[in-house]
DNA sequence: TATTGTTATACTCTATAACTATA
DNA sequence: TATAGTTATAGAGTATAACAATA
């Protein structure tokens, strides 16, 4: 199961593209667009980086304007980072990009293999569901 | 079906341990201990790397000890790389930990989705060949 | 000339340690 | 003192360009 999991994924981050944000830089932004603003020590925790690492993301995701930095207004020592526009566009792009592929891939299994895929998917989102709890 | 993808793997690579490879460094040991000794142009090719980052890969698995170098007596300005023993006992420790890690997860699903992955895995596999094959 | 591999160099990403500002 | 964030610094990983050796 593992070398099947690796050898989709490493293909698929080798879609090339102009804006390919990195894995953790798409996570985080997904993550923001779902659930709002967040700490950067907050994102550090939940992305699994180190807290200067996740500075140096943000900075960079900011210098690239996809997110925005505000004060926190409840704590003065820390800060909100926001998704802007254009990081929304980013996500929305690279999942079709990623998607439009997986299909391309997908259209050439026969019917039985895309149907078992099908109905594994409620599954594996729970899989992937329970490695990210255990993280937390 | 990307998101949930990306969560597993990203989730497996965060696996810490003494000897944890880079993907593409467990990929190369994989290949060579399957299909025996190859040329790094070969492996450049084969993993999608350009051949300096091959050679400069090859470079430090060598120096780790998990591959050494042997002239192509087929071709004087070849080389062949080979997988060590201490190669293969990585990739031993390395699946049987990410399998361990991966059987943990799959233990808190119930039968049905435990029933499901198992049934497409087939499926998947021929997905992620699907992905290889394009590649080439 | 073409191919194999390496070296030179640079850039991205990430980490640990040291520091600043606020609680 | 503890916490939030940043800066300083270093290392892994990978790329393109230039080079050396062999076909």
């Amino acid at each position: 199961m593992l070398p099947v999991l690796g050898q989709l994924v490493r293909f698929l981050r080798q879609i090339d593209s102009p804006d390919n944000p990195s894995p953790v830089s798409l996570a985080v932004l997904r993550r923001l667009d779902r659930d709002g603003p967040a700490r950067v020590t907050d994102l550090a925790r939940l992305e699994r980086a180190s807290q200067p690492g996740m500075t140096q993301l943000v900075g960079r995701m900011e210098k690239a304007g996809l997110v925005r930095r505000a004060p926190d207004p409840a704590d003065g020592r820390g800060v909100l980072v926001e998704v802007t526009g254009e990081g929304r566009d980013v996500i929305t792009r690279t999942h079709a990009r990623y998607e439009a592929t997986l299909d391309e891939l997908f259209d050439t299994l026969d019917e039985t293999d895309r149907a078992a895929i099908v109905a594994a998917l409620p599954a594996l989102e729970r899989l992937a569901r329970a490695a990210t709890d255990r993280q937390a």
